[in-house]
This record gives C-alpha cells, structure tokens and sequence, in this order.
DNA sequence: CAAGTCTAAACTGTCGACAGTCGGCGATTA
DNA sequence: TAATCGCCGACTGTCGACAGTTTAGACTTG
C-alpha cells in the first residue's frame, strides 16, 4: 500500500512491526559499515529508502540509541556512534565484571541439559571456524557467552550483556576481520566451560578473565591501530 | 524567540523538550503510585492530559520501557512495570555485582576532590535522615552510590546504575516507606567510603557486600510483605 | 444461568503536513 | 583577505488524521 518505489537498493518493508524491521535495516547498515560512525542519519532519507513514514524510523532510531549504536543530537539528529580506544574498555571492563558472575551463578544451576547446550555451542564454534565468515564466528561466540547468562537466570543481566554485545558487534563488524585465528577462539572456551562444570568460583573467574581479557587485548589493539574509522561520511 | 547570547552562565535549558517532560511527568505519577502496578497507559489519554500529541508520549513512553517502569506489549500498548520478588533479587544481585567493581575502581581513581565529595555527600546523608521525607532520602542514598560509579570513570557502568537505580525508586516509591532508620542508614555509608579510602580491595568488597547487601534484605522482606501491589487498576 | 457471538467504542501503528531550528554559503564590511 | 551577517535549503519536533486491531459490552443460545 505505501512504497513507491524506492530508489535505491533494499526492498521495502511490508510485515507488520515496521520498528523491529527498520531497526534491524539500520543496525545491518551500521555494523556493515554502510552507514559509517560520525556520519548523520537523516530520518526522511531512511524513511524514503524504505518506503516508510518518519515515525518508525525515529522509534527505531531511539532503539539503536538505547543499544549505543547512533547518539542523538536534540534538534540535529541521530549520528552513528563513533568509537574511541577507552569505549572498548568501558565495555570489556564492564563484561568482564559482568560475565565473570554469570559464570559463577550459571556454574550454580548448571543442569544435564544446560551443560550439553553449551558443549554443543563450542562445537559450532569449531565448525563454523572452517567457513571463514567472521561475523557468524562472532555471533556464534556471543551466542555461547550469552547462553551462559541466559543459564546464570538474570534478565537484566542478559539484556546488558546482549547491549554490551550489540555494541562490540558494531566495532568489530567495522574493524572487519578476527582479531584472532578461529579456530583458537573456539579452542579457549573449552576451559571456561570445564571450569563451570568443575563448579569451582575461583578456576571460573580465572578463565573467563582469561578468555574475555584476550578478547579484550586483540580488539584493543585492532583499534588503536585503526583508529580513525572506514569514512566519517557527510 | 531563541536566547540572543546569554552573556554568561547557563539559561539555555531545552525548555521546549517535550518528550524529556513528558518521561518525567509519567515517571513522577508512576512513582509515587498515581499510575499503579499493572495499569494501562493509554497514549491518548496521557496527551490530553499533558496537552501535547501522542507522538511526544509514545517516545517517552519508550524511554520508560528502556527504563523498566514500563512494559510494552505490541497493538496493545503500555503496561506500567509489575515488580516481583525476584526482580528485586536481579536487581540486587547485578547492582552488587556491578557496585563491588564500580567501588574498587573508584579506589583506585580516587582524588582528594572526589573524596571530599563523597564525604560531603554522607553529611548530607546525616542532614535528609531528620526531614522525615523517604523519597529524598532515597535520592541522596543514590547519589552517593552514583558518585562512587562517576569516579570510577566508566560512562556504561554508570548508565547500568541509573537504570537500575530507576527501577528501584519505582518499588521503593510504591513501598511507601524505607526499610530503616535513615540515621541508620547514612551510618553505614561510612564504612564503605573508609574502605575506598584505604584502597585495600578486599575491605572495599567486603563492605559493599555487606551495605548493599543489607538493602537487598530490607527491600526485598518489604516486597514479600506487601506482595499484591496497590491497585491494578484497569 | 453460563457460554459463546456479534457490534461498537477505544486504541495503537502509521502516515503526511507544517512550523521552527540548524548549518552552510554567499554577500557585505572592514 | 578575513570575519560577520543574513538568507536559503534541509531536517527535526510535533501535530492531527486514518485504518486496522483489540477490548468491552450487549445480545443470543443452549
């Protein structure tokens, strides 16, 4: 009923929650570097593009605001989020604090099931480390840490990791390649694991700051040595 | 129609940020009870009532919802947030897990200046306790905590607080009363501070275990007390 | 009298329009 | 030539309207 052709590129939207839709059109955008961080987000422009109104494009926008994906300027837009090397460690620092409970709590109420869904997630991991597409690997890895605050059972807890997560998507989408080989990504997790299985806090807090530490070290130092991002377009 | 130069100082409020009013206003009625537990928020009504349009609400409404004052239920609109006894327990125990962090890094930044602003804000602690008034108590209990977070120098950790924080002025707000003595409560701020000051990270955790922990116990005896929340009207 | 059905009112999701604001660019002035 | 002023276009904030969906209530039926 409404799209009229947009000129260019994606197809338009027709199911129903445009917002979910258009959020994760933009959020593709932006992590794909499509829609480069400093470079404004013109509502209309989006609008147009995907043959909506304003209104949902600004909801979305608040959404990916909330997420730390754009900032909002009153009276002068949305911009993309632009990174800087103390972002990651905001992030890192506060996951680390975070995750490390997780591990702890979810060490608590591991069950038959919940430890076979985890053995099974390192599994992807290594499968998918064959098929040289770092943005599933990544996904297949925030898929395992979030597991493991899905298993800890605090909502609020999952929902600041999956914040945290949308956000480092974002920079490593941009940085645009592994800040390690696969394969040994897939491979330090397995002690994260056995730790929480062991149940034993002090082992679980000392290998999950080692595996997120080396996380934390890699994109570090990926993005002090691009610092200034792809385009700061417009 | 605009300030011309304001020569010196700091007027130019965004007096004309409706969304930002509307959030404050829903958030005041929710707090204290105006708009209960479980209650619909029809956009509509609220416009009419405030004297804008429904755009403005539906943004605000959508800032409470990142909040946790407000669930969203889709083409049926807002719900003010119902509190269990186990959400106060997630609460607790992330802004413990986040709070022993926030504390040890503010050790370690610690300045002459931010710790005469901490001390100052346990006077002021000690000053609320004799004026009878729950909710500003509450606040000043919140802007100590929030200032330990600011010292600790990490933007995302303090936004976690404040949200969290939200969410607790909510149920405390609809408690109606504190869990103790606010003497008593200003009292065991002291500690804590103490420990910051010694820098010692053990010390440090240990009593902001035991002072959050101590909330914890209270608000959440208090929950389990008055379960069924006020009215759920409508 | 309980359960189910149908209808009307109430609301949400979405849209297009309009006014005020911001930023850029060229003209103006020293 | 550099700095300032003012205008113009572009964009945001806000509004009222409309269509489709949900809800409440009257009405029917077993």
């Amino acid at each position: 009923m409404r799209t009229i052709s947009p000129p260019v590129g994606l197809p338009a939207l027709n199911e129903t929650d445009l917002v979910g839709q258009v959020a994760r059109r933009l959020t593709e955008a932006i992590v794909q570097g499509r829609l480069p961080p400093g470079s404004k987000v013109v509502e209309a422009g989006i609008a147009r593009e995907l043959g909506v109104s304003r209104a949902p494009v600004r909801e979305a926008a608040r959404l990916l605001e909330q997420q730390g994906l754009l900032v909002a300027n009153p009276r002068r837009g949305f911009f993309v989020r632009q990174f800087a090397a103390d972002d990651i460690d905001e992030i890192y620092d506060l996951r680390l604090c975070v995750e490390r409970h997780a591990a702890v709590l979810a060490a608590r109420n591991l069950t038959a099931e919940t430890r076979d869904m985890l053995r099974r997630q390192i599994d992807v991991l290594h499968e998918t480390a064959d098929l040289d597409d770092p943005a599933r690997q990544v996904e297949e890895d925030y898929r395992f840490h979030r597991l493991i605050c899905e298993i800890a059972g605090n909502r609020r807890m999952l929902r600041l990791f999956d914040d945290l997560a949308s956000e480092l998507r974002m920079v490593i989408g941009l940085i645009g390649r592994l800040y390690d080989d696969p394969h040994e990504i897939a491979r330090t997790h397995e002690p994260v694991l056995a730790a929480i299985e062991a149940g034993h806090p002090e082992r679980i807090v000392a290998h999950v700051d080692y595996h997120i530490g080396h996380a934390w070290r890699e994109v570090g130092r990926l993005v002090r040595e691009i610092p200034p991002w792809p385009a700061a377009a417009k």
